[in-house]
DNA sequence: ACCTGAACACCGTTCAAGT
DNA sequence: ACCTGAACACCGTTCAAGT
């Protein structure tokens, strides 16, 4: 059996036991290794367990930057909402054109986050990147000149559409399929619907390959259309009844 | 001190220990119970342990009857769109007129169970009266003379409208704060709005009473303002080209 | 087939105690 | 001020056992 070693080793100052590499506990930190998490596996697999194991403590470390778990969300949320791109003021498309192109710019970067959309569900983002995106739509509906009613409604009405499609797409991304495990999802919905009882469902059997035809993108813009085009109704209307006030009356 | 009564009490077949009432042990009755607390307390507040409780169960024996909670949410969603009526074949209201109306009664039946409609995000409803109500709709706008593609598509774009303003005033629903609560709490957001440094939020802090003036009421309907004027814009575009088709030639 | 108790593997948050 | 371990009061779901 070998003996205790002739000469003492030397004092290494003791090697740090596992400790996993830990970047300072900071709000930001904290925040950072929240979305990795929903980047990695979605919203629901966040938990202030999980996140401070990432960060080598214990979850009772984080509440010294964090509300709780609602605010860290919030959190989460206004930095995904920060990647979204501002209004160019220097842009010469149409109001309607740049609407439907920030859409799609709001769209892309919810559904590259998995399905951080839910996060922003029934929630006014007031974080520092919310209000700027939201600066921005509003600057660009009033440079359209839009009015000021609309204005004032339409950002939201907005925001509505995008985060709730977003909340559809990333629920299919956070599940991970494949792209023909999806269209064969698709496959057998339209088989479903094409196999309702037409006593029972008539429309709905009737209707069934219209129902199902036009995947994801085409319904995005199917939205955009509906949307640009009722707000672009509704601004001519109030923009006529402004230059003819009064009931027919005029000025 | 009392002694012990000297004669033995009657035995009376041993009373039931405590025992809550027990409605039998069905899927409806789960169901029931889940949405009893739904109304009470919110989507939230459902857990399979209170369910179980309520019933006077475990939690366990819920899974013969159900798979999991998330389809007991499903079954607690559907149970709530029985409520929503359908379309009347005999309405003469013009097309826009009677999808307006839907919307409403769609709102108005979510935001009576709270926050039920966190149940419905991001779900596609495909329970007997989910399948119901989309029929209905279905009827309705082929009824109208809507380009068939439109019919396919508008019923989803109107549902995820209504889920999504039902999920924000379900939430303040569940908050359950008065009246005046609610009030004090929408100036607070007009003050913030307009206290902004109008460096960094020149367009929030200009259109700070734009942006807070419409309530919840104002909000939903110009949103189905603008639903119902693009879904008609698309629709008399899509018209003419069928009757004029393919590129400026005639038939 | 239906129901049960007990257990497993988790939660968010609080709190007294340490530095 | 920041961090910690331990605890509290919960979760959804499974499983072997009972009827």
């Amino acid at each position: 059996m070998a003996t205790a070693p002739r000469f003492p080793r030397p004092e290494r100052s003791a090697p740090p036991p596992v400790e996993r590499r830990r970047p300072a506990l900071t709000r930001e930190a904290i925040v950072d290794a929240a979305l990795a998490i929903v980047d990695a596996e979605g919203v629901d697999a966040v938990s202030m367990r999980r996140v401070a194991d990432a960060l080598g403590t214990g979850p009772a470390s984080l509440y010294a930057h964090v509300e709780n778990k609602d605010e860290l969300l919030e959190l989460v949320l206004d930095k995904v909402i920060g990647e979204v791109p501002l209004f160019d003021p220097a842009s010469t498309l149409p109001w309607t054109e740049l609407i439907k192109q920030y859409m799609r710019d709001g769209r892309a970067v919810f559904t590259t986050h998995k399905d951080i959309a839910r996060a922003a569900v029934g929630r006014i983002p007031m974080g520092p990147n919310g209000l700027r995106v939201n600066d921005s739509w509003v600057g660009a509906l009033r440079k359209a000149g839009l009015p000021p009613r609309l204005v004032g409604l339409a950002p939201d009405l907005f925001a509505l559409y995008i985060v709730a499609v977003s909340v559809e797409e990333g629920a299919v991304a956070t599940l991970g399929l494949s792209e023909e495990r999806i269209g064969a999802y698709f496959d057998e919905v339209r088989a479903f619907f094409a196999g309702l009882s037409p006593q029972e469902y008539p429309n709905l059997s009737a209707m069934a390959s219209e129902l199902t035809d036009v995947g994801g993108e085409g319904r995005f813009e199917f939205g955009l259309d509906v949307l640009v085009r009722g707000l672009a109704s509704l601004a001519a209307d109030e923009s006529a009844a402004a230059r003819a006030p009064a009931k027919g009356h005029h000025a």
